[in-house]
Formats: structure tokens, C-alpha cells, sequence
DNA sequence: GCGTCCAGGTCTACC
DNA sequence: GGTAGACCTGGACGC
């Protein structure tokens, strides 16, 4: 059975900005169809109900449809919010961008918002698989992670899975089923850790910690060095680090040095004037040609 | 077919 | 605090 619900949204929302912000619609449970521009996802919650749902743009407003009965309702809709970022005041960000001519197109295209999982576990184990790996390579480990380890809905569809259920399996499992590498053991250790309830990420999207000791904070889970911190970071709405991987450093050498490459200080000191909103300066800036042709 | 390189880095040991 | 070397995987590339 199908349900159908709606959300508002504010009016500087681009649902399509934010879908196709980075790389996460591409990763499972989250799956995107570009032809009509619906955004799947396969929600969870704690009492175990797995429900899909496609969500996509109305004019002003989301149309959610939920294809399980079971989830609940209420706390769907807070992750939609959390996931869209439809909460996220960009104000501030908007008008120091829109004094810059070549990053003006943010703010009139109301971009700016990065999608996200519903859960910071989430995030920080697809950080992770983001490391030291090809784009390829990373969509397979999550893939694989949501296929073995992932609850199933009535449908077939899967979940991401939870940190018990990561903790429930050995080292071994992340290196033979998903294809982990070296990163094995430090997924291990994560799930353990957040299973046993001796580490809340949770609670790192309401930290008072300034970014610094709570990057520090970040940077304590094995397989978290400055990159990836950075990137969880901008996922928890910090955005004072600019979470260089070789990407985005090649891609500043291309727009910005001619095609030559430089120190990371250059680049930082690029970005500077944007302050704490830098990390997406940056992101937004080396990302706007993903968007010709696409919206 | 085989070897090498490297991609959306991090950890550890050592200085 | 800075640096070298090791670490998994798998696709691309050259031979």
C-alpha cells in the first residue's frame, strides 16, 4: 500500500541543488532516476520498520510516497528535513557569495545545501569508504555494506545498516564480503564502539565544542584523518574546513592555478575571505559545472 | 595477459 | 610537528 504525503519547503530551496550536491545520491540506500528526478531512499527506524520512499520536487513543496505502511510516519518526515537540509538557514552564506561575481549563481540558484544520511553513523562510515579509493570503489563498499548487513523491507528494498548490526559481524566480514581493504578493522571498531553506546555521533550535530576540538573529537575514530573529519563536518553544517582530497585540489589547479598545482595553503588562503562558510565556498565553486545540462 | 599506477587518505614509527 | 612507508581494492593504461 502507498502513501502519499507532503512538506513545504522554504522558498530558497532547489531540491535539485541539493540532490545533486555531491556524490551521496549515489550511494545506497539512496539511489537517484535523473529522467524524473526522484530521489529514493530506504528509511529505518529504531523499532526495526524499513520503509522506501521517493521524494520529489512539487513546487514549493516535497511529494513524499511511502511504499511501507509500518514506519514512522513522523519520524520520516524529520529525516527528510535532516536529509534536504530544509532547516539550514544559508543567509549569511548567500550574501557574502553574492558579492563575488564568478560564485553569485549560489545564491540565485539556492544552492548550498549538501545531502546527507539520515544518521551521522551514516555519514561517517561512507566518509570512510571514501578514502584513499576510487569513486568506484567506494559505491561497491557501501553497496555491499547494504546488502549484507542492511534490514530488508517487505518490498526487498534495504536499509543502511545499523551500527548493531555492523557489530555483529567480525573484522573479516568488512575485508572478504565488503571488500574493505585495510579499512576492516577500524569499521569494526566503529560499530563496536556506537553499538556499545561508548561513542554517540549523534550528538556531534548539537555539539557546543568549537569546530576545532570537535574536528579532534572527529579524528579519534580510526580511519578519520583531516579529509575526512572536514567532510563530516560540512555534513554536520560546519563549514570552517575545506576538506581537500585530491579531487578538489585538482580541480582548484584547473579553475584556479593554471592547471598547475600548489600548496594547500595557497588554496586556503583563496578561500579565507569566506571565513567560516568557506568549506562550501570551495565545494560550490569546484562543483559548478556539475550542474550544466542537469537541471 | 601481466605489471604498474593511482584514486574523493590514514596510520604508525621515527626523527 | 613533520615525514616516509605501508596499507586494500579495482579500473585504466601501457606493453
Amino acid at each position: 500500500m502507498k502513501q502519499t504525503v507532503f512538506l513545504e519547503t522554504p522558498v530558497n530551496f532547489s531540491f535539485r541543488h541539493t540532490v545533486y550536491a555531491h556524490g551521496w545520491c549515489d550511494l545506497r540506500p539512496f539511489n537517484l532516476d535523473e529522467k524524473n528526478w526522484r530521489l529514493s531512499y530506504v528509511f529505518a527506524d529504531p523499532a526495526g520498520a524499513v520503509s522506501p520512499a521517493v521524494i520529489s520536487d512539487a513546487g514549493g513543496k516535497l511529494k513524499i510516497e511511502l511504499l511501507g505502511t509500518k514506519v514512522d510516519k513522523k519520524k520520516l518526515l524529520r529525516d527528510v528535513r535532516h536529509i534536504l537540509r530544509i532547516d539550514e538557514p544559508l543567509d549569511e552564506f548567500y550574501d557574502l557569495t553574492r558579492g563575488e561575481e564568478r560564485l553569485a549563481w549560489i545564491a540565485a540558484a539556492n544552492a548550498g545545501r549538501l545531502l546527507r544520511s539520515p544518521t551521522v553513523f551514516e555519514d561517517l562510515v561512507k566518509t570512510i569508504c571514501t578514502t584513499n579509493c576510487s569513486w568506484a570503489l567506494t559505491k561497491n563498499m557501501v553497496a555491499n555494506l547494504v546488502e549484507s548487513l542492511g534490514e530488508e523491507s517487505s518490498g526487498g528494498d534495504r536499509a543502511f545498516p545499523t551500527p548493531q548490526a555492523m557489530a555483529s559481524v567480525p573484522a573479516g566480514f568488512f575485508r572478504d564480503e565488503i571488500r574493505a581493504g585495510y579499512r576492516s578493522p577500524y569499521f569494526a571498531e566503529l560499530a563496536e564502539s556506537v553499538a556499545s553506546g561508548k561513542l554517540d555521533p549523534e550528538e556531534w550535530l548539537h555539539s557546543d565544542l568549537p569546530t576545532s576540538e570537535l574536528k579532534k573529537e572527529i579524528k579519534k575514530v580510526k580511519g578519520v584523518g583531516d579529509y575526512a573529519a572536514e567532510n563530516l563536518l560540512k555534513l554536520l553544517g560546519r563549514y570552517d574546513g575545506l576538506a581537500l582530497d585530491s579531487w578538489l585540489r585538482s580541480q582548484f589547479y584547473k579553475k584556479h592555478n593554471k592547471e598547475k598545482t600548489c600548496s594547500d595553503k595557497k588554496i586556503e588562503k583563496h578561500y579565507k575571505k569566506f571565513g567560516e562558510w568557506k568549506g562550501l565556498a570551495i565545494w560550490c565553486d569546484m562543483t559548478e559545472r556539475w550542474f550544466d545540462g542537469k537541471l
